[in-house]
DNA sequence: GACCAGGCACATC
DNA sequence: GATGTGCATGGT
């Protein structure tokens, strides 16, 4: 039994998808890659990072084994253009002592882990929250966990569909309760409510472009 | 020059 | 528990 908001929440699925078509996320050609990607993209825009991204694989830091070893200076030189660079060295950090203490640096062996508990221990990482875990579960790990973030809020709450404070959490079960339990929608759904974001339902929106229906900005 | 970007931790009340 | 603030670069 579907209440109207899952209803409205499958149907923007499609437009999007009829609108935009696939977007193939994540960037990133490695797991690892794509981890570090979701720390250094937290209140950034993805073109940033790519330039940090590519200074860590130019530099042979994009291994697990190499980023563990290496010096905090030559990290923070490597991921400056990413902005936040002091706290985002600190993060990733944080993440290979967390990886390496506890998975011997084995993401096969982290990505073994069911999702629920593998989400605590990410959140028990300092410098990860509930976004970032779940991209990484998602887009990294290829495991089922919805990713909400700032524009899923602004546009839901602009379609009347959330309250815009509404906590993670409560959001996240809406879309997992509202959705099949397929990888492939997960991707692309918040890939899809990301483009939306960023070409058309920014904080001065384009709506004359927007596919979605009539939402409480016009 | 202001404003924004695919957050998060921490301080303070 | 809610609210405020620091973190930093690069594009519009």
């Amino acid at each position: 039994m579907k209440s109207a908001k899952s209803l409205q929440i499958q149907d923007i699925y499609e437009t999007l998808y009829d609108h935009f078509g696939p977007q193939n996320w994540w960037p990133g050609d490695t797991r690892f890659e794509v981890i570090v990607g979701a720390i250094l993209t937290q209140n950034t825009a993805w073109q940033n990072v790519k330039k940090a991204i590519e200074n860590l694989k130019r530099e042979g830091l994009l291994t697990p084994g190499a980023l563990h070893n290496a010096a905090v200076e030559d990290v923070q030189e490597c991921i400056r253009p990413a902005g936040y660079f002091r706290v985002k060295t600190k993060r990733l950090k944080h993440f290979m002592n967390f990886l390496f203490e506890k998975y011997s640096g084995d993401l096969d062996r982290l990505f073994s882990v069911p999702t629920q508990l593998l989400r605590e221990e990410l959140l028990n990482v300092n410098g990860i929250g509930e976004e970032t875990a779940d991209s990484i579960i998602l887009y990294a790990g290829g495991k089922l966990s919805f990713v909400i973030d700032a524009y899923t809020r602004r546009i839901f709450s602009r379609q009347g569909i959330i309250e815009p404070d509404a906590p993670y959490g409560r959001i996240k079960k809406l879309f997992e309760d509202s959705l099949p339990e397929d990888i492939g929608i997960y991707n692309e759904y918040h890939a899809l409510i990301v483009r939306l974001g960023k070409d058309i339902c920014k904080t001065k929106p384009l709506c004359s472009k927007c596919p979605l229906p009539p939402c409480s900005l016009e």
